[in-house]
DNA sequence: TCCCCTGTTTGCGCTGGCGCAAAGAAGGAA
DNA sequence: TTCCTTCTTTGCGCCAGCGCAAACAGGGGA
């Protein structure tokens, strides 16, 4: 698949460049592969480069000095990431960077997008725009966690991750797959793969979802939904 | 206290804005006085306005449909608070910001701020560090609130409140002065206010903290911080 | 000074969800 | 096909922390 200066327009933050501008990043682009599993950075690590993604699926995830991991979000194609140390000159990941799948991702060094961002207003605007929209998904999370029992949130975290890297399920409108391990459930909602497993059990009894290996499918969205907002399901 | 243009410097925003700009701003804004308790504005209404806290002390807080809250952050002395809605013009506040004390707050048009933005680079740069921050303190009280035990995350909280909002207790230089009652720090730290009072008063026996009715006062920082980053307490 | 309001403490019981261990599937490699 | 690895399920026990209720205390107003 070979990729040009007019794909870049996929990204958000590109949406408005120039022609001329979408060449320039390009070019000062690295592509770089990642198998299942490995990482693009690591939290920590100088914010050298920010990336986006070009074909795989990655996620973002924070541990702690026990070694436990929370997942911050999920990355899907044509969407920028580790872009913070744009911002501050000098700057670590505040995360690790890791594919699900065998990835590929444009690398930029974050110095240049330092430079274009003084001289291109839309860039600005687009980089405020997407982390104002994380500021506000992160805010929810937070209050999720903080106040809402494992069942509605894992319901919670299955349908935003299923709006943001969901695809439909063949031959079906509104059935939705997600590749995600029960570990990869359980760090996105804040709880531990043994009550992921056991709450989708529960929930594949009703018919509300289908599980496999590494997947869920999503039989019925409506229910998950009541699930989610449900006063006292 | 007469109020001029040039103290709106103390705005980290604004810090390198030229006088004219700070005039600008100074002359848009209107001067609004808050009630301890009550409100600048709620989650859900349009973000008409952007703030500037001139005095007294405020919150940020976000409540599920059960009406249970959790704090997002505290609010100091010029610090900007409800600046989201100038990225997203029409957007609505995705939070509440409450007084803690009666407060003084300066009111400036976002959609003022909105069209700043497009020809004064130091502004984007400036809100854009306010962001990155804000994201990362809100990535790791996420990680924590999913991974940490109470005690722990409460020594979190009031540590970094206490770097947020604390003054040092008079005549002592170690000694650190937190205004907040058990309610505040249990939304703070996504707890309740019962297991908050357990935990300080346990920390009050060992001589690690004094407290009051909506006070806390720090005695051994160091004490807190090995709490708070110890291995096995 | 007393009263009232609001915030705090504490005892008690309970349970949601964690954590381990061990067994059970589902793929992949050879 | 068989073996091995990795992911998932399930039973079981347990306890951290919640939630209620009731007593307690501090501070401000009259």
């Amino acid at each position: 698949m070979p990729l040009n200066p007019a794909d870049l327009r996929r990204v958000s933050v590109f949406r408005e460049a120039t022609d001329e501008d979408l060449k320039l990043f390009f070019s000062k682009a690295i592509l770089r592969t990642v198998e299942e599993g490995d990482f693009f950075f690591l939290q920590g690590d100088p914010a050298v480069y920010f990336y986006i993604l070009v074909s795989g699926r990655a996620k973002l995830l924070q541990s702690n000095t026990a070694g436990q991991q929370v997942n911050l979000r999920t990355i899907n194609e044509w969407q920028m990431f580790g872009a913070l140390g744009a911002v501050k000159p000098g700057a670590v990941y505040p995360a690790t960077a890791q594919a699900l799948e065998p990835s590929t991702a444009l690398a930029i060094e974050s110095a240049f997008l330092h430079e274009a961002l003084k001289t291109r207003p839309y860039l600005n605007f687009g980089l405020m725009q997407l982390m104002t929209a994380y500021i506000q998904e992160m805010q929810e999370r937070y209050r999720e966690l903080a106040t809402e029992r494992v069942e509605r949130r894992i319901a919670l975290t299955v349908l935003r991750l299923a709006s943001q890297i969901g695809v439909r399920a063949a031959g079906n409108e509104t059935m939705i797959e997600l590749p995600l391990s029960r570990q990869d459930l359980a760090e996105a909602s804040g709880t531990t793969i043994f009550t992921v497993s056991r709450v989708l059990a529960e929930w594949e009894r009703r018919g509300l979802v289908e599980t496999g290996r590494e997947r869920v499918l999503i039989r019925q969205p409506h229910g998950l939904v009541q699930i989610a907002e449900g006063e006292n399901p």
